[in-house]
DNA sequence: AGCTCATGTGAAAGGCTTTTACATGAGCCG
DNA sequence: CGGCTCATGTAAAAGCCTTTCACATGAGCT
């Protein structure tokens, strides 16, 4: 084995090996349980077995561990979305909500990286590195955007690729916001939000034109059944 | 005049005699000021001239102050939104853009209220009394989206109001959050939030059969121009 | 005038944040 | 091996916040 300074930390001495990362694992499990504002820099050195002024060596402050939690989190995010695109495999719609479904479920699955990236009141403008993170994750919506701009259907004003994004953006963030935390801020729903999302994407889609039926772009769409099913299973 | 005890609380004795009323504003400024997380129950205590027991005469905690200023919130939030649908004149679309600008200016203009009603992390679900101003608040827009569905396109399957609702209201609660704040979190944008809201609006009402070229409902809608302008300016 | 109770005060306990001086020992160098 | 040095951890202390409790005040009622 090659462990150098990896295992057996059960029983630390007077230097803890590893202080930072137990730290920032500390804290995940704080916030998730707690929420960000209730997050404790005390607690998280308890739970990581020091002082209380042990974490100042490694952290500025509190906003500190917390940025650097949200930086993490949106390295994540960016890798969670870029698998979900994989490229715009095996179709760019079919990508496209796959991308709709990871967003929901990061916000699901990591309420503690969810709440540093988007509701801890982090100014994210006023950290560069963090700010790059958060773009990068938005590149891929971004790109996949630009991927469905491209094929916009023939005959009709091409949408902007910026715009779309923006919008498909928006409408993640806001499902995911409202409806598919966990916990908390819970409301009744008359579907899932993954469902929700994914009608209100394809109506969208629909209305720049696109056609929805989530065929294979290889093969040209024939006429589509009238009246069109729509993408809100079926009526009555 | 008729001031029994509004006024004249200049140089107060021992007694505030506003003082719930004193820390509600105080604390509103503070959480403007400096996020619903860094808001202080001192500082408004401080700010109201009281010692820093006095509000717990007037609030069990500073959680309860919290959801005080979100319930409050959620009743001007209906106000303004109720307003601005006017029960649906001029006519029903245009009344629908205006509710979205209602949100997107409720967010800018009461960052305070937004602040401490979605984004402190308040247990909504936990307060019934909470929980029912909220459901206040989105009957407007379920409101509005019942009114929209009534008069979708025949030839199309009637789209649920339900689901429309819940759509705009993520589509407005996403812009709001991720762009429409005056502060923090922002991030440049092509387009002003109000314009990135109504795009997204026009595109969807269009993916479910409405025609969105803002005609009034009474006299039917002639002939679409070909191929249709976009609800995004002028390509190019 | 006197009572009473809502409303405010002062003090104190306990917790969190952050700083400072000091302790420890891991890694390196001869 | 022996010793140096510096990153990393500790203890203590100052300052602020929250919350509670016994006590003070005076507004409103009888």
């Amino acid at each position: 084995m090659s462990w150098r300074k990896e295992q057996r930390r059960t029983e630390r001495g007077y230097h803890h090996g590893n202080l930072k990362e137990a730290l920032l694992q500390a804290a995940l499990g704080l916030i998730a349980e707690k929420g960000a504002a209730g997050f404790t820099f005390a607690d998280a050195a308890r739970m990581a077995g020091v002082s209380p002024a042990a974490p100042y060596r490694h952290f500025r402050d509190r906003d500190e561990l917390l940025s650097s939690i949200a930086q993490r989190g949106f390295e994540q995010f960016e890798a969670l979305l870029t698998q979900a695109w994989d490229d715009g495999r095996p179709d760019t719609v079919t990508a496209f909500e796959r991308v709709g479904k990871a967003y929901l479920a990061f916000a699901r699955n990591e309420p503690a990286f969810y709440s540093a990236m988007f509701e801890s009141g982090l100014p994210v403008d006023a950290n560069p590195t963090l700010m790059a993170a958060s773009e990068r994750a938005f590149a891929i919506i971004r790109a996949a955007a630009e991927r469905l701009a491209a094929m916009a259907p023939p005959g009709m004003p091409r949408p902007p690729a910026m715009m779309m994004a923006l919008h498909i953006w928006s409408m993640s963030h806001g499902v995911a916001s409202l409806f598919g935390r966990g916990d908390a801020a819970r409301r009744k729903l008359p579907m899932s939000p993954e469902e929700l999302l994914e009608a209100e994407v394809l109506i969208y889609l629909r209305g720049l034109g696109f056609p929805t039926d989530r065929r294979p772009e290889s093969k040209p769409p024939g006429p589509p059944p009238v009246p069109p099913a729509g993408p809100w299973g079926t009526p009555k």
